[in-house]
DNA sequence: TATTGGCACTCAATTCTACCGAGTGCCAAC
DNA sequence: GTTGGCACTCGGTAGAATTGAGTGCCAATA
């Protein structure tokens, strides 16, 4: 079963028929049973129709082509990286169960709250669905434009400076003074931000008055506190789902503490995602993504673009022996109801 | 060693000054070696001046009265919570090492930024120091009184409600209307909303005008969303650090399992510290807090008080035979300097 | 009377051995 | 090129034997 539909770069070179039937039938097998696959199952598995001699004899081929590899002699094989690599470049798509599409309606239609809440709830809807761990990436704001600023005093040497932005975001930082500011300057000074802000994206530099006077040093002090926003990846925002799902799905304490801890890492979890869809994949297996700690597992990927701009993506994080069509076709379909969730109806944000 | 210094409720009656000691040397063992301990270690230890065969039979007794069990015939013995409770309710107040003190110390003499990225930085270090997962809760600001709103347009059904606090908090709901809301009408209802709601708290309720014009209905939804905030636990913050301590501290893939899945449901987290707040403990063993899944947890607090109000609270969370005088000195410490950090300065906000 | 050394007993953990069997590689036959 | 046959490998398991830490009990002691 399986063939075309290049959802993923196909890396790799064409494999002869019955060469990848029997790749696909150890992929399908160890995937379920996490046991290594020994000729004689390959051999009984339907489509395959050859004694198990003759599999063994292709699958010292597909060993020394990598993509198989022998855990001990005297064991079946298990896939490499490269294996499943090729498995997933040639994966039919699939479908969710009547019930999982049943439930990814029901959440969207009775979803309702920010922005940041449908994301966080997101992806605990995928982790569900999949039993991996979702992660859903809310795009940056750097590109949306501000609709408001406001300079809000919470004593006389303190202010708080609220921003709003074109996607429905808000951003608070607040700005010190070593003066005490009097309440007057301060409802100037927010006008006169409004001003100068509105309209522009946190890319756009824009001219400050280089006065002296107090209202001039906020109006100075709160656009460079605003615009200072750190370089990269951020304004992104990370929504982790089913991090229990960890435990459940690597065996071995240390792999599984290695994987929790990259997930503390907002940063590098964004990073991780954005270097993927930078790469044109939707899948990750192993090795691919390069980051060392990770290379027992597979990250799906599925990008949210809303009215044709990167809207953020979601993902999913398991061992390598995942269950790419089930947690590809779930990835592709909440990625598509969120997409229109923030797109179709111009939100509920 | 250790004695006195009630830092949590004594519900246990005292022991006779031998039965103590033994005690406190099987706890103090069994901590560190995460073994049973058996009455000779015991009797060689320093403060116990008897022979293991006099240890066994005190330890008969500490078993008969349930501060100590038995895994099987034949094994030393492993302390109960009560044991842990014993032990902890006698414990000398514990000290940091001067590197830790230095860490701490670094760290909020350099930390900056919002309440939140303070915070969550926070139960970075904490975990770090005492290599468990830490919790920081921040306060609920039911509290704080209402410094600004403001209503900004996203589109004509579309506004964004804004609301700054006075502790430094911003909220932001979206209101959606029936009806397209021109832009005076917006402006006008911003004003109307900044007139009634400043200076309340969310409990206090105010008198919405009952008229039917577009202002009128949008100042009656921003009031009624507002004032929608989800009954208890609602408006504090949890972040959570170091999660993948889990992994190295506890043993058994279900314990993991469990304990990341409570971690994950943030308002679970919040009514855990909650409860055991309420309860005047600072620790709580095992059952005593009642979480089922926790049993094999024990859980340590420190509230957080600025100005003598409740800000917020630090906790840690590990194994029953977790080390309690570094990590109760830890919490102490942290939660003290967040309170200074928040406090003594009228804070960074 | 409280403490202690002595001793028989228990039982989890470890080690050893045997062996089973899944799976291989090779080869001669088809 | 495919296949069945066969000897070989080697991880896993199941018992059996052994070890040893630790106990409970008791009689001797101070």
């Amino acid at each position: 079963m399986a063939r075309r539909d290049a959802k993923t770069k196909p890396t790799s070179r064409p494999l002869d028929a019955r060469k990848a039937t029997i790749l696909e039938a150890v992929v399908t097998e160890h995937i379920d049973t996490a046991q290594p696959v020994g000729s004689s199952s390959v051999a009984h598995n339907a489509d395959v129709a050859v004694s198990p001699a003759t599999v063994r004899s292709e699958m010292v081929t597909l060993e020394r082509e990598g993509y198989l590899a022998q855990p001990h002699t005297s064991a079946g094989r298990v896939p490499t990286d490269k294996g499943y690599r090729y498995f997933v470049d040639h994966l039919s798509s699939g479908v969710l169960t009547s019930a999982q599409q049943h439930q990814v309606k029901d959440f969207f239609a009775s979803v309702r709250g920010e922005v940041e809440d449908v994301l966080e709830q997101t992806s605990t809807l995928l982790s569900q669905l999949t039993s991996y761990t979702a992660v859903v990436v809310g795009a940056s704001h750097t590109h949306a434009t501000i609709l408001s600023v406001q300079l809000v005093s919470l004593d006389a040497r303190h202010q708080l400076l609220v921003t709003v932005f074109s996607d429905g975001s808000v951003a608070k930082h607040s700005v010190v003074t070593s003066f005490d500011a009097g309440s007057l300057d301060v409802s100037e000074a927010s006008r006169q931000l409004n001003a100068l802000l509105i309209g522009t994206t946190l890319e756009h530099r824009v001219q400050v008055p280089s006065r002296q006077d107090h209202v001039a040093m906020l109006v100075r002090e709160s656009v460079s506190v605003l615009h200072a926003e750190r370089p990269v990846t951020d304004g992104e925002q990370v929504f982790i789902g089913g991090s229990s799902k960890v435990a459940e799905v690597f065996d071995g304490v240390e792999t599984v503490r290695k994987v929790l801890s990259i997930l503390e890492q907002e940063l590098l979890v964004v990073s991780l995602v954005q270097d993927i869809l930078d790469q044109g994949l939707s899948v990750a297996i192993g090795s691919e993504h390069g980051y060392e700690p990770l290379l027992s597992c597979a990250v799906i990927v599925a990008p949210v673009t809303v009215d044709g701009a990167p809207a953020g993506a979601v993902g999913l994080l398991g061992p390598t022996r995942m269950k790419y069509r089930e947690a590809l076709a779930a990835a592709g379909v909440v990625s598509q109801h969120l997409a229109r969730h923030f797109g179709g109806e111009e939100e509920s944000v």
